[in-house]
DNA sequence: GCTTTTTTTGAAATCGATTGCAAAGACTGC
DNA sequence: GCAGTCTTTGCAATCGATTTCAAAAAAAGC
């Protein structure tokens, strides 16, 4: 009559190698307390029984789970803040950044992490400390979790008075350097196309808006979607108002869909209008022609980001960082 | 002198509402063994003094976590990691459907996951199950896999002999819409572009390739990326053969790849030569001009995996599911 | 009013690891 | 040869919940 008890547990391998718990969790980490010998036993014998700690039990011994959540919008859900590949481009390299520090990914909707609220979810979740993409104006809820020790970082708008870990590329500039290049480009009629109330568009708005000098128009969308600014951009083409030579549009996305209204009217880019998009997420590259876009480097960015995060679960404070960008110029 | 324990736990809980610990943890539960009264002000008291499980302690204990592992790397493919749109579209919707069903997701890579070997994720990860992105030929690794008993899905290539649940598109079918458009379309030189070694695309090639009768031209490239699809294609048009009037490509992004060499070449799509992809991403819509393909239809597709994966953790065991495909007729 | 049943509650065991502390064994030095 | 170190090992407590089982309280039956 053999119990047959499932997976192995610690107990057994003890069992096995003649051993106690205890000197088999030692061997597992490694730790200088076990003897070569036993330690090289007990790891053949786990090895050979298939053996490996359970995590659940880990975790709650630990209190630690080596693991972070990553809060991220998902694009069907009713309100798409975040719909873009470029978000999924950072969720890769954060993911890729992670996995090199041996931490594990929790993919959190946002509204599965707003549950119980973002200041319970490492209980609630069993997470270590969490990476939120897009912050959309929620500056006092982040401030008040920083107080409340929560280890998280954000990816969002720069701004001056946070005092917590936020993280984001240099949108005035970027659009500072849209204008530029439109200054160059001997363009006349600037156009500016993006939601309101977008905080990291906003900014690349004002940095455009500012350096062009003279007015901009701003042609609003409901959302960050290619259709959403195709029709906006249709609707203006149809107006009957004088076509804008210059578009500056707040992401690729947006961008590829000014594109298609331009076309779709038969305004030749990048001879009669210049549009340039932000992001550089890999469809601009595809894209034909390819877009003219301002680059986040996603990769550095998930670095960073993680970096960061591990460095304030440590418990040392790390302030915000503000990411260069730059202009990648191709064909619009 | 007061002992700060950080977090709440349910004993202080318990302690603040005159109850005893197990009464705490049925309440939270809503269980019916409390009374509505007790239970009432049990909540209360949590809610007002912010109090969560501890998922740890919890997982333990109940021997389950309520979360899921989906696992999104190819092997040998490294340019597929996330960035192939398609799949980043397939995942937010897996974990939608897991949300729906109060799952949480980790993500793993195709490597950490592999790390001690799938079939000790569950202990090792903390997971229920395992959906995998992408089988990529291993086959009897899964075979191995379902026998031990470790509940997971695949996304992946149908096939008759297999004996764990694989769901995926019906690309022998797939292929086969395209060749009969093709043939409607009075081409004559038809090309399949795709690499070798991949179930799925050499199911869709060999449906193509069937139902087209004729020889049909095999343009190997090295991986799924956009890059290696379009300097493949500008290879085989430099050569000196007669172009061919129909690709289809073995996804969407090596579509546009291979749209892309076109273009650079003069040849006009659709008019000298029609071009057809695979999935269906978000981007074939986007593309100019929009990218005629076969639909693979995600939402379903995650809907299907989170259900019968649920199933399957429950002790009832579910068959491979086909899913059927549509071409949706564009630009292209 | 007193048993019987039903509804609520709590004591204690348990999930599977990690770790503080004490003890046993192996080495040193003199 | 024996006190003093240093290295290895194991006992027992602990992490924070859930669940079984028995007991107490309330309601019902006659």
């Amino acid at each position: 009559m053999k119990k047959n008890t499932g997976p192995k547990k610690m107990d057994d391998i003890a069992r096995l190698a003649g051993v106690s718990k205890p000197t088999v969790s030692r061997a597992l980490q490694d730790s200088p307390l076990v003897s070569d010998e036993t330690k090289q036993r007990i790891l053949d014998i786990a090895k050979r029984h298939g053996y490996v700690v359970n995590r659940s039990a880990q975790n709650l011994r630990r209190r630690r789970t080596d693991t972070i959540a990553v809060v991220i919008d998902f694009p069907h859900l009713p309100e798409n803040r975040l719909s873009d590949p470029f978000h999924f481009e950072l969720l890769a390299n954060i993911a890729n950044a992670l996995a090199v520090r041996q931490q594990d990914v929790l993919l959190c909707s946002e509204r599965s992490a707003h549950q119980g609220g973002f200041e319970h979810m490492l209980a609630n979740k069993g997470v270590d400390g969490i990476i939120l993409l897009g912050q959309a104006g929620r500056h006092e809820e982040f401030r008040a979790l920083a107080k409340a020790g929560v280890p998280f970082v954000v990816w969002g708008a720069h701004r001056a008075d946070a005092s917590y870990c936020i993280l984001g590329s240099d949108n005035p500039l970027g659009g500072r350097l849209v204008a530029q290049r439109f200054r160059s480009l001997k363009r006349k009629r600037a156009m500016f196309l993006g939601p309101r109330g977008h905080l990291e568009i906003e900014q690349r708005h004002r940095g455009f808006a500012e350096a062009w000098g003279t007015a901009v128009e701003e042609l609003e969308v409901p959302d960050l979607s290619f259709a959403a600014s195709r029709n906006a951009m249709l609707k203006r083409l149809d107006s009957g108002k004088a076509a804008p030579d210059a578009v500056f549009a707040g992401s690729d996305t947006m961008a590829m869909g000014a594109l298609s209204a331009l076309r779709e009217r038969g305004i030749v880019v990048p001879e009669a209008c210049s549009v340039c998009g932000y992001d550089d997420s890999p469809s601009a590259v595809h894209h034909a022609p390819a877009l003219t876009t301002v680059r986040q480097d996603t990769r550095l960015a998930g670095a960073i980001l993680v970096e960061r995060l591990m460095q304030i679960i440590q418990g040392t404070p790390a302030a915000p960082v503000l990411l260069p960008t730059d202009l990648v110029v191709r064909g619009t």
